[in-house]
DNA sequence: TATGAATGAGCCTTCATTCAT
DNA sequence: AATGAATGAAGGCTCATTCAT
């Protein structure tokens, strides 16, 4: 999202994103095998091109990965401000099924890339905040942890995603069915310690 | 799991088996991607034996998405027979997650092969049978359909896949979690109609 | 040469030696940087097939220099057992000029393969045998070791291969040259000690 | 090494400089195919202004080999003035192989390039002159000519990196043979006529 | 002049699939 | 039915070179 190291040309800039969206919605559609070619082609750029931004196919998810976390990150954060802690941590997962294409980015799972790790443990680490001021006004169990919580980040659109032929707000069905089940209804403890983070 | 067709010769007959197993583990190892040349080697025979019982690789993998449905079926079909409409639901998904190797059998989407659509739509009435009952007990809420019990099938193992270390048994929890938000504790109406099934 | 662990089958040994001979003159001609499509395609195979015989194109060279190498032993061994040392000596390095096309069998230099490094001894000994012998009869520099002659073997038809426009025949007068300095006429002494050989 | 059309800048011919020691380096460290974006990083420079200096790599090889021509000519002809003919002659193929790093200027031999012939051509009478001296005094053979010279002055340098691990003096040993071989000592004619020079 | 960026051509390699035995 | 071999179609990546600033 932000650079930080060069500042890029403009037309350099302006390529990478067109690249980085290119590749999304790629991957999206294709799956995580869609080739650098049709990403190359969709963005409008030459297959080399890519390889000047992205030394690799693999960095080149690691960027669009962290992409991702990063701005997740941001918008957690910014709901930790908020009054409500319910609706913080439901808005939360309301706004995150918003930026996941379709079913693909199952990728979020790890990469050995060092700063795609570390995004990734900031993203834990703010929604472990809003967890616990969720725990704390009593709106989720006491057992859920903001591991649980990252981890289910991406199910409601995984559940749809997994219909024939899905309403695109499908989604957001599943989502108010997990929801509940995190509430404090239920005394039962659940069958499994929850996971710890690395 | 049943061939009906044609009755293949002995040796040839446990080929196919051989194959059949040894590709649903390499693609639960290695996703999609495996390679049929690896298949082959893990199940001992020559490359072109593959084709020569299926007739591609989009064929082989929907003998083995159909096989677990047909299994999942049967799962259903028995379980709706024993006398706690709550137990069996619970005890379905949970028989159903351990056929799920890893994460990968994500491709219990949509393939536009008859044989497994038909597998397919079998287990969702048996999987419709079984909410049904379990609605009428009262022990899931009002709205739930087969048909969002079938697309919540994969989501438990799904989920704790999304951990880079997960405790193989990580999916209980998560399941647990699902089926509370199954349960008709809430009044709330849940944001999406229920989705229809083709 | 001697394929040693499976009997191919007829035409898969006849493709084999096609893509041994196109890629020694495709190496020849265009040095080593010579293209797998263009030995392919000098082969009248598919370029796959390359593949299908030799792993990667490191694979590929390690097969024709080790060729070589085994040519070139057998070739020592045979003047080993031959009457005159001294005409064993020089028949070898004729005999070896002959197996050299143009410049490119630099190459016999080492490369980490240990089928390579074997067959390269393997020949060294050879070579050395036949250095005894003929120091032993007095025809060359007390001096001079089988090493010091395995490295000499390509030095003729390399030193034609630097004149523009040379006679095929040219490396003769650098073999006959090279050979008198190895004759034991003079008493001084070499300036650097003999090579060790690994 | 010495410019003569045009008068550039004096920074632009550090850069110049800069890049011929750089791209000597390469090549000598990695063969003909160092790339020119490592040249250009190991001079410090864009890969753009290797372009502005020279308008191919082909160009630029030329420029490198086109040094040592004119260097190697410097010192024949200054070693042509001295008092020994045979020590002229033996020095010269001494300090030429100073200049040839490693196995891989090779590429010695003629690129279509009409300076880097002129320039080659003028070597080859520089040898030459060091050679008729040599001969009148006696100490070469009759037949041998400044062509046999010029084409053995890579020699020693190549054979000695024919050893997998070789000292790197190895060369002289290998100069003293040849040099050995060029001596009047032997009747017997050279089994090829000289090569003539085009 | 120097450079950051872009690119087309090409390279090695993989793989699902076909064919002949 | 089973297999060893062959192959066309990609795929990821590199590199010399060009272009615009």
């Amino acid at each position: 999202m932000i650079s930080s190291a060069r500042p890029l040309r403009a037309d350099a800039a302006r390529n990478r994103e067109l690249l980085l969206a290119a590749a999304e919605e790629e991957f999206a559609a294709r799956g995580i095998d869609a080739s650098i070619a049709d990403i190359a082609d969709r963005a409008g750029v030459a297959k080399a091109t890519v390889f000047s931004h992205f030394a690799s196919k693999e960095e080149l998810i690691a960027a669009i990965v962290g992409n991702h976390f990063a701005e997740l990150t941001v918008v957690a954060r910014r709901l930790l401000t908020s009054a409500d802690p319910e609706a913080a941590l439901s808005d939360f997962l309301t706004e995150a099924a918003h930026g996941i294409k379709q079913q693909d980015l199952t990728f979020l799972r790890a990469d050995d890339d060092s700063r795609v790790t570390e995004l990734r443990n900031d993203l834990h680490e703010a929604v472990s905040a809003l967890v616990d001021r969720a725990r704390a006004a009593g709106v989720v169990r006491a057992e859920i942890t903001g591991t649980d919580v990252f981890l289910l980040i991406c199910a409601p659109v995984h559940i749809a995603g997994c219909h024939p032929d899905a309403d695109p707000d499908l989604w957001r069905r599943y989502q108010a069915i997990i929801f509940d089940g995190l509430r404090p209804t239920r005394a039962e403890l659940l069958p499994q310690p929850p996971p710890s983070w690395p």
